[in-house]
DNA sequence: GAATCATATTCGTCTAAGCACATGCGACTT
DNA sequence: AAGTCGCATGTGCTTAGACGAATATGATTC
């Protein structure tokens, strides 16, 4: 069901960031907790934050709480021509070498027997943690 | 040959703006003189000037002079992963309601059997002339 | 209930970029 | 060669948004 009034300029907005893209590109396969992206990324949890905030906005991912941990996923753009253009950004970054490399580490991370001292009890990503 | 250094995030940038959607989805089937850019989107020519520019410099639409006009014409971004993505923008502007009105209206003024008077001697786009 | 942890938000600053208005430039016309 | 036409660019203003640093919030733990 298509929603109201969604522009696919918000959709290009919200692509027009490196920092967004990678999130992206780290969403692809799995909801992903906020402690991973500031590991993975390594730059300042404020800004992850904002950036979440603003792809959230956009409406191209969504939130779960789980105690003191928030976890985001994508979500398909409540329009059809964007969720399908979404839809070809994924595929592509999910080839794209230096986006590749991020999902390397973020699979090198939380498939080691154990996480790294910073995120002691942080809960894994769902499909990867499986 | 894909070249150097370009930036999906670039291309994503350039389409962050509904006037450049709207001049690109304008060029989709032809180039295009300047002055009918002016005369369908209804704004000024310093406004469409510059973001011809822009998306010039985002290496996805070229120009060409003929005499004291100038046509643009879209042209593949130079990196395989942002053409791709750029090829899928273009299906769905020709898809999508809000554009088409615009490509309806650039068929009408230069299918008729004269130009309106602010476009006398204009050169009509290239493909929809024949 | 106080401390702590994970995340969100606020604040101030800086830069990119949008716009309207005016001007500049190159090419044609006469 | 002076004027005009089509387009590009400079100026000044305004706003969105990116960032770091500090602080607030909400949930857990002790």
């Amino acid at each position: 069901m298509t929603k109201k009034k969604y522009d696919i300029e918000t959709l290009f907005k919200a692509l027009a960031d490196r920092t967004r893209l990678r999130l992206i590109s780290l969403m692809g396969d799995s909801e992903v907790c906020v402690c991973f992206f500031v590991a993975i990324l390594k730059t300042s949890q404020p800004k992850i934050s904002r950036h979440l905030a603003y792809l959230r906005r956009a409406g191209i991912v969504a939130a779960r709480r789980e105690g003191k941990w928030m976890h985001y996923r994508l979500t398909e753009p409540p329009d059809e021509h964007a969720s399908h253009i979404f839809q070809e950004v994924r595929a592509l970054l999910s080839e794209h070498p230096e986006f590749q490399r991020d999902r390397e580490t973020l699979l090198k991370i939380c498939c080691a027997p154990q996480l790294p001292v910073q995120l002691r009890r942080a809960p894994r990503p769902a499909t990867l943690a499986a």
